[in-house]
DNA sequence: ATGGTGGCTTAGCCA
């Protein structure tokens, strides 16, 4: 089973690049986060005619959350629980084969002085609770999504340069650590404990030429999928191409 | 150095 993550940066600018990409990887299951569009302006046919089955939430030109799989998708969830006031389209998970999937992106928390830094750590700590539950219903889980953290210094392009700053300031990779002590696995990391590696480049400022990225696209995987793991890879190729989204996709292949 | 890029939606926000 090939489950991969991949924050598009609206779906519909995107569509060329993302069903080519399908049409070579072929993975049976594809989370995709910042769709950027109401579901009734989603374009699903392209995706139905390479026979993926879609679900979906969104809102007008922001957030969005969305799971592709060409085995049937069960029991869809829509909604990171833990904040009645929290509307935005950020967390859709089902079951596929068998397995627990989820699509989450995590606020980006703007700035640190911004309200929706708070929300951001609020929103990992209800991911945490929530997370907590999946493990204890007992079905293998994988977690994939855009978290907005680089973890650890070997996420980063440069560690003194950003230490401090959005995606990388220590009250986050807290966060993280937190989520994942819980009884998760960082599924690259479990295949590529040292490599350096990144899932996003800034648009600005040739970043992506530079090597100005970060890893912030991640898998979190329960000890029952961490079982099955075969293979991680980061896939910079759409990113190379014209008119890309500023993350690229991350790959996972579980044994059947 | 307070810009730089991109995708909304239409000049301002969000990333």
């Amino acid at each position: 089973m090939k489950i991969a993550t991949w924050n598009v940066n609206s779906i519909r600018a995107r569509v060329p690049i993302v069903t080519a990409w399908l049409e070579r990887v072929q993975p049976d299951v594809l989370l995709l986060q910042e769709t950027k569009c109401l579901p009734e302006k989603f374009p699903t046919e392209p995706f139905e005619h390479l026979h993926y089955n879609i679900a979906l939430i969104g809102e007008p030109s922001l957030n969005g959350v969305a799971i592709l799989s060409k085995s049937p998708i069960e029991d869809v969830v829509d909604h990171l629980p833990g904040d009645p006031a929290d509307q935005e389209a950020r967390y859709i998970e089902a079951t596929v084969d068998g397995v627990r999937v989820a699509s989450v992106y995590v606020p980006n928390g703007t700035a640190l002085d911004s309200p929706r830094f708070p929300f951001k750590l609020a929103f990992f700590d209800r991911l945490r609770a929530h997370a907590k539950t999946l493990l204890e219903e007992g079905q293998p889980l994988a977690i994939g999504g855009d978290y907005n953290v680089a973890p650890t210094p070997a996420d980063v392009y440069d560690a003194k340069e950003l230490e401090g700053t959005i995606c990388y300031h220590p009250a986050e990779r807290e966060k993280w650590r937190t989520l994942v002590n819980i009884g998760l696995y960082d599924a690259y990391r479990a295949v590529a404990p040292e490599t350096i590696a990144f899932s996003w480049w800034h648009y600005q400022a040739r970043s992506f030429q530079l090597g100005h990225g970060l890893r912030i696209d991640h898998f979190l995987l329960s000890p029952s999928a961490l079982d099955r793991l075969e293979t991680v890879e980061i896939d910079e190729q759409p990113r190379r191409q014209k008119t890309p989204s500023d993350h690229t996709p991350v790959l996972c292949s579980l044994a059947a």
